[in-house]
DNA sequence: GCCAACGTTGGC
DNA sequence: GCCAACGTTGGC
């Protein structure tokens, strides 16, 4: 069992949004950075335990405990061209982009940046470190456990 | 809106 | 394969 953290602007998907979508699950769309992309494909699996992340808003932080709910199919976004994440370079037979699905499980008390930095234990977290750009990264055991008691 | 950090692109 | 230019992310 492995664990995540995943971005999502609050805009697009908060997580009362996802808690609202049919069984609190929603198709992770839109991730057009290889890095992100290969997690999703190649290393998570059903039953994974995610941090559900709101990012770009005024108050970015963890909000939810969430957990990955299907294995990784293509992303159909990539072929729709009125999306703002279609790939015309994507063909359906090599699809390019990949996602899962993420269901919520329950919200959190709103763990704000400043407040995860004030912990030392968690001084290693990727999203806490300078120029982290990365909108789906790896979470240790320890931090999973330290964030979710 | 600013800007640092990082990823991608494309000429050579 | 190098690397400069450009685009994007995302906190502040």
């Amino acid at each position: 069992m492995n664990y995540w953290l995943m971005k999502s602007e609050p805009q697009e998907c908060s997580v009362d949004d996802a808690l609202a979508a049919p069984g609190a699950t929603v198709p992770w769309v839109g991730v057009r950075n290889y890095q992100a992309r290969n997690f999703m494909r190649d290393a998570m699996r059903v039953g994974d335990g995610v941090l559900f992340y709101h990012s770009s808003c005024a108050e970015p932080g963890i909000v939810g405990m969430a957990r990955v709910a299907s294995t990784a199919r293509p992303d159909p976004t990539q072929f729709d061209p009125a999306s703002p994440y279609f790939d015309a370079a994507s063909k359906p037979d090599a699809p390019r982009w990949w996602l899962v699905d993420v269901q919520v499980l329950r919200k959190i008390p709103h763990l704000t940046l400043p407040q995860l930095r004030a912990r030392p234990e968690l001084a290693g977290l990727r999203v806490l470190q300078k120029g982290n750009r990365l909108s789906i990264t790896p979470v240790a055991a320890p931090h999973w456990q330290a964030i979710t008691g």
